[in-house]
DNA sequence: GTAAAACTACTCGGATATTTTTTGTCCGAGTTTGAGTGG
DNA sequence: CCACTCAAACTCGGACAAAAAATATCCGAGTAGTTTTAC
């Protein structure tokens, strides 16, 4: 079980999001985080689809944030990129094999299924506690004043 | 994010070996089961090689559990088939790109995967609290008493 | 009759293909900006 | 001086390969029970 890689991308390009004003472009996000542009571009279209970014094009187009970083969860970013199905797929092998049990008595979910359907209840749960603007919070708080002014600078040249 | 599906089979597996009092073979479990044998025995290595099932070789031998089912919970057996390793693994992005932080600066983790860590830790928590014990009395809740005693004969045969 | 030895049938275990998913890449459609031109 | 036109550069978006992982499979090593055989 693996999380794609590019949710952790998408979390910081949100962060980025968070701090510019203007549109940034997909190209200047990859290179700001030193990854491939082209597969960086295939995360920001599923957070496009999803509503949590929208884009303008065109010269000096780039992406934008639809809603203030408050607003946003670390699970919203999660299940735009990674997809939102749970992790743990019942296929209700109950009512296969030799001594199957009937469809018509399966009206309570497989007993497994409850199981692992409440830890991805608690897995997400714990996910949309945290919002985008928590994330930018505690990031100031490790970093130095410096290092933050100079990302503002990098991001207008 | 997909868990591997060999997890639902395991579970299935182990709850029916705690009924058994004897030894019960991988190609009678995947009978049971209906399932692919082959691959059923590649899960039945794994739960083996960490430690919750034995396997006795030779005629009418099989798979037996290790302990009692009440001490064996759902995220053993998880870990055992799917491994034990978090679904997200921090790449320290942070290091990376025109403004990497120095590494020695990086002394706590990063915020994202603070997030991610506590997200994996309440999912695997919540999996802990219930043993192969526990998915049995459900399940002999919602079965009829005699469809139990006929998975009992059908296994001795 | 008994005990040892060989044989057979059945078990698991790891090395080996195939399919699916994830990762990574490319080129075309559309839009904004800016310059150039005529009134 | 202003407005309009045009062109160029830059943007995203979805269709297209390559790599990795999950899925499914096969055959060999080993063991327990059974039969056979010698004493």
């Amino acid at each position: 079980m693996k999380m794609s890689g590019g949710v952790e991308w998408a979390l910081h390009c949100c962060t980025l999001l968070s701090r510019a004003s203007e549109p940034v472009p997909a190209a200047k996000l990859a290179e700001f985080h030193d990854v491939s542009p082209t597969y960086l571009a295939k995360q920001l279209q599923a957070l496009s689809r999803a509503g949590l970014v929208r884009s303008t094009q065109g010269n000096s187009g780039g992406y934008t944030l639809t809603r203030d970083a408050a607003r946003i969860t670390v699970l919203d970013v999660v299940e735009a990129v990674d997809g939102a199905l749970p992790a743990f797929r019942c296929t209700e092998v109950r009512q296969r094999g030799p001594l199957a049990t009937p469809a018509q008595d399966c009206t309570a979910p497989c007993p497994i299924a409850r199981v692992m359907d409440s830890a991805d209840r608690a897995w997400r749960d714990s996910l949309r506690t945290v919002t985008i603007a928590d994330l930018v919070a505690d990031a100031d708080r490790d970093l130095t004043p410096g290092t933050l002014r100079r990302a503002q600078e990098w991001l207008r040249a």
